[in-house]
DNA sequence: TTGGTATATTGGTTGAACCAATAACAATAA
DNA sequence: TTATTGTTATTGGTTCAACCAATATACCAA
């Protein structure tokens, strides 16, 4: 019904403007920042609201500051992280299509192999959460988030569960136009039963073609809906 | 011979205790810190420092801070990214190792698919790319590094190029430990020629072999390493 | 050419004050 | 009593002004 407002402080405001700047281009890596003092002065704010900023920045890897010296733009694809790569998401509207896409392959060639790994080492503990999961009363996108999140850590690779993490945080935001076709939510409930069963059932073999299944079931949608809602995500 | 020292800043270190305390379950999920001006004078730093702190912490997932109501710590393991990751993986010992064999495990999914795309994708720019590393004379880590980013930009997946960052940042530490041993340099070296000839031939097939291969062999050795040299990393 | 020295520039840190959102509580009305 | 509204205290957000510390630069001396 309501939706959720969310509010940005300043400094959030003042590192968004100059994430764009960097992945438009405008800004070139290796060119140096004009000083703090400048810089706030300029976007009128505080120094130290500037200087919040660019912690963000910096922990970005945009951006490196160097006391006595300046600031220096980085190349963001030398050293760009996947929080970055969230803001380009958002921020460059042109790009979602591409970036989404290069998501969905990555997670088609991790996530089944991970559901094979959590198959073979989950314990009583990953059952029962399975179990409460599946009785919960979340909503759908919550209950495909925890399921995943189950099976990343039944699975025990903490790289995995951070880059599920993203995965996550992404589809938090694009989940809706997924389920919001009728088909899409049963397949999804029917995996969430299937997947549980085969975990539980210490079926890797199962649950890796289980996943591959939804995965790539999911994935023709959603691409099939870029193309032919360009711009309109 | 001479190896650059790193300069912390107060935040920083600010930012380094508070992380130590949240990845060692002092402080719990859910808790919540002291207002601001109480743990910026525990700590003996300006609030100011502390908020520089507080902002990275934010951006790594750590933490939630709330306008007039407080700093609330989040579960790392449901928010956290890969750059907080890296902080685990240097501030607690303990779970280096294991951290390091989760890397490797998922490397080993990633890069080979990624390699085969790459020869699929490959432009006339990518192929000029590998012959000037080749012939260039950078150390053995830093070619390294610089094949698997050429890879990387050939496949042309946004988000692998950023993972793939994530690796090399942790390779730059650890790598010379791997490349300590005549065998392993060798290997990569010739690594280096094979996979460049596979990806300029546009040989997919080839070129996720010799990936896969190159990973096993050093994910074996290096598993092996820190079998026997537990602590020593 | 090399190494030192003085100076200017630039980021790092501090302190104090005030703004703005939120929570907690009290007062009021149903 | 219960729900709503208004008030106050708490807490993060922002600004200002000053000074510290590292670095670059230009210049000088050996």
């Amino acid at each position: 019904m309501f939706t959720e407002i969310s509010k940005k402080n300043l400094s959030d405001e003042v590192a968004s403007q100059i994430i764009n700047r960097i992945i438009s281009g405008i800004l070139i890596p290796g060119e140096k920042l004009p000083p703090e003092r400048e810089v706030s002065e300029k976007m009128n704010v505080n120094r130290h609201t500037l200087r919040e900023a660019l912690r963000k920045l910096e922990s970005l890897g945009l951006l490196s500051v160097r006391q006595g010296d300046g600031i220096y733009i980085k190349d963001y694809r030398d050293s760009g992280n996947l929080e970055l790569l969230k803001h380009i998401l958002y921020l460059k509207k042109d790009k979602t299509a591409d970036v989404f896409k290069d998501i969905l392959e990555l997670r088609r060639i991790i996530s089944p192999e991970m559901a094979e790994k959590a198959a073979l080492n989950r314990t009583d503990y990953d059952i029962e959460a399975f179990q409460q999961v599946l009785a919960s009363d979340k909503t759908l996108i919550e209950k495909d988030i925890a399921i995943h999140q189950i099976i990343a850590k039944a699975g025990n690779n903490i790289l995995y569960i951070f880059i599920l993490n993203f995965f996550n945080d992404i589809f938090k935001d694009f989940g809706q136009l997924y389920f919001k076709i009728e088909e899409n939510k049963k397949v999804t409930a029917k995996f969430h039963v299937e997947i549980s069963k085969a975990v539980i059932a210490g079926d890797g073999k199962s649950a890796k073609k289980i996943m591959n299944e939804v995965i790539v079931y999911a994935e023709k949608k959603i691409l099939n809906y870029l193309e032919n809602n360009n711009d309109k995500i």
